[in-house]
DNA sequence: AATGAATGAGATTTCATTCAT
DNA sequence: TATGAATGAAATCTCATTCAT
């Protein structure tokens, strides 16, 4: 019963925050919103940075063990193409945080450190990936990093572009990440030595 | 004259926003690090949020000229690899406002069509590059945003994680737009018909 | 009991209005005779215009009210004698509003439309007499209204003058009536019984 | 050539007055109206309420003289009616100044003592009008200063409600003045002992 | 646990006035 | 005399947080 009221806030301040950003939802808004009092907000939570804290840490929990899970074990096959499929789906269902996420920046100060912890945490999950199919075999861990951060920062900003700012429906899936997958493919014939140092 | 106090003011902001975000940042802090008086601050902004805009607006067209410039016209020859090259430096030369762009998200509430307009806008000059360059023959036009779009995402979060997060320093950027340029090679090798679509 | 708060705040800014004027009061004056804190204040009212327009709100409310229940109905004797008595009467009554009034005239821009209404109503109520009375028989509609603003502005000038300025006392209201309902049919007549007395 | 400036500077003053009151009234505005600079300002005046008692130092003494010279002297013969016309006629010229009259009060806290002095003057001079035609022989002296007063109070009243409010030009004047002049002696038919008593 | 009125520190913004040119 | 950029004190208003009930 109790947790009903801190569901609600939670609840309240996530509708919140993605359709007008952090600094612009007052407590009041929120309270409001979830049909609690004003005073009932600071028995769940220390303060309402506190609440944003909670809030993220949970969800970009979440997307991390989504990935983590999609994203791994045997996917030898077209792998970089589940990996992206997978990512796009976790995005997909998991709009709000990514609309909150974008809306706040990689670095917001106030949960800077929780989000880089995040992009930190899904770099390895996907650098690990790397090693386990052998796909970089003559890349440094460095430059498996870099790899790895590209692949994140290439999901996101189509997953914000497409969910986001297009709405497209979970129809379209399954082509983006063919698009995503293919997109270095034809460079390649044209261009072939690119990467190749 | 009178620019060097507006100067000094945008100095100043733009220093503070890198350092401790928008929202952070006080008008008194601003115009202390300025060295001028509060009231000179409204002599040259409407408030604290025109002077963000104005921020954005100029360093994000800067960045957008930049791209434009070093991003087009005869690159045939490894394209790709020369665009992601010159992208890194720009984005390099303007640590700053990446780190700013960053710090507020894509869509901050208060630049968030500044923030969009730029995006598409450099999206739009590297669909342009692809039709150009005959890279994806087959791909619709919703596709090569797609794609165009996901090379933003990727050189963005890299440069990001590289030149911020990391502090790497010029001599880097070669080896690192190697990388990016590479990165689906090596994959297209192993599991080869991954994105082949 | 909240209502306290409010109460106090509206008696504080009343007395303070009528001491310096609607401009020179600060609202951490009126928080401050009131005992509350400044935050309270917004509590109860949007703004400082806000507090002022719902004060001259209620106040003229109450003068109009007043004067329309005791200079209407049947007066036949003695007519014009009993209204401005009983005018003069309520404008004593409510001398802090008068000199409010007086004090930010009959158009304040911040409370013109409910100054320029309460005069209205007033005039109307009168010209209504005047017709019940049957006392200008031949006058026009606007002839009776302007007999009916020269009555209003004769009783609140001398209001202001004797309540206000010269501080007379409840026990002269009578003798001033006397004075106002006179002080023309004298002259009409070569001025032979003037203030008859 | 200097004088012009201040000359242009007074225009500019009694218009922005006039149209939204002193306190609304910038002295930013009023120079760009000038078309002077904003430190012109302070050449010809110490500061902005120093403009304000200037001009209504200046402009109620207009007045004041005016009222003196047109009530007095030789006006035995209908002699309110001709009183009242005359300043009706001078209000009428300055109606600009009516305007700021009742918009800031009797008593506007800026200029309180010279809008008393004001009031005071123009009462003394009816007084004396009063003494000089025998009008009220049998009043006391602070009788004859309300019924001073009072008429004041109408007339002013009066002039801003048909010159202000509804905008009645000069022909009315004249008709107007014959209300307020007659607009007792019916009262004194109807109930002839009004203000007998 | 729940309430919501009250708080007050602090932020943004305004604008009359000054002063170096 | 004239300028107008610069000033900074001060005012209004906000809102996260507290606390008595």
């Amino acid at each position: 019963m109790g947790e009903d009221k801190r569901e609600s806030i939670i609840e309240a301040a996530l509708r919140l925050f993605e359709d007008q950003g952090y600094h612009t939802t007052k407590v009041s808004d929120i309270v409001h919103k979830a049909g609690v009092a004003q005073g009932t907000f600071y028995l769940y939570f220390k303060s309402k940075e506190d609440l944003f804290r909670s809030i993220a840490e949970s969800c970009l929990g979440q997307i991390a063990d989504a990935i983590k899970q999609n994203c791994t074990g045997d996917m030898k096959e077209e792998a970089l193409y589940r990996m992206i499929l997978e990512s796009l789906r976790v995005y997909y269902n998991n709009k709000t945080i990514l609309k909150i996420l974008n809306g706040h920046g990689a670095a917001s100060t106030e949960i800077a450190d929780i989000s880089d912890a995040f992009y930190r945490t899904i770099m390895l999950v996907i650098k690990q990936s790397f090693l386990d199919w052998g796909a970089f075999p003559n890349y440094s861990d460095a430059q498996l990093e870099i790899a790895a951060y590209s692949k994140i920062g290439m999901v996101e900003l189509v997953a914000y572009q497409c969910f986001v700012v297009q709405n497209y429906d979970t129809t379209h899936i399954e082509s983006i990440a063919q698009v995503l997958a293919g997109v270095n493919a034809p460079c390649q014939l044209e261009s072939t030595e690119a990467g190749d140092k």
